[in-house]
DNA sequence: CAGCATCCCCTGTGATACTG
DNA sequence: CAGTATCACAGGGGATGCTG
């Protein structure tokens, strides 16, 4: 295998590369957890269980679309868990897991973050627009 | 103004409700880092800072587009500082600022818990799919 | 109450090609 | 090297209306 054109080379880095991308952990999750909507399900749930309309109320801003399909998802990747209680009228808890709680911590943290330093990035941005706006 | 047809009182609602999503600092911050892109760089820069090139291949699957977009609105934030030396070729050198470095120990955190618990939400996902599929 | 189904629009994103 | 410009597309996400 010493002799490979150079097609062939780069056939093999593309392959390796998607290889690399499919298993790469970091990117997959990353990808679910950088999303809006999670963070704030999550960061809703972290302090106690919820049910769903409480979840509409206290995010407001969320379709019950999205709202639904974060909830499926965070299900499925055992975030959290979703319990009915079969009465009339219906009534569905959602409360994080041992895994959503770990989860529930980082997210808090960055979302502290954005609250503490809302000033700092804000007064950039005016500077920034300062100097480049025309 | 003690009277108000549905409608008016339906509008005041509205430009109360988009007030405060205006003001409300944590969704605005948090809509910003909660971005795969601006995840991925301030990673990439947390440990050195890097080039625009350098950036390109570590992070690997990035479109110039995106990238200098996210390069952009992350520097207009004061995430990061952006340094061109006027040489020939040019060259341009991106650091993360004091203010960047903190958020970076933060989405670095969520970045490990990612790679530590990838196995755990695939095990869930898998038990869901089986309870599930049919 | 807690959803699911459907429609549909609009923007974010990627691919491609060009420039200082 | 470090971008910018343009285009074309998919699908994210809202609105609406219906159900167990």
């Amino acid at each position: 295998m010493a002799t490979m054109t150079a097609a062939q080379r780069r056939e093999k880095a593309r392959a390796e590369y998607d290889a690399f991308i499919r298993a790469c952990p970091t990117n997959q999750l990353l990808d679910r957890i950088s999303d809006k909507w999670v963070s704030l399900v999550v960061a809703a749930l972290a302090p106690a269980p919820m049910r769903y309309s409480d979840l509409a109320r206290k995010i407001a801003g969320v379709s019950p679309k999205m709202l639904t399909q974060t909830l499926r998802t965070l299900e499925r990747d055992g975030i959290l868990t979703r319990t009915v209680t079969p009465s009339v009228p219906v009534r569905v808890d959602y409360a994080l897991t041992p895994l959503g709680s770990s989860l529930a911590l980082l997210l808090t943290a960055v979302k502290d973050w954005a609250e503490n330093h809302f000033d700092e990035v804000h007064a950039a941005r005016e500077r920034y627009d300062e100097e480049t706006d025309r």
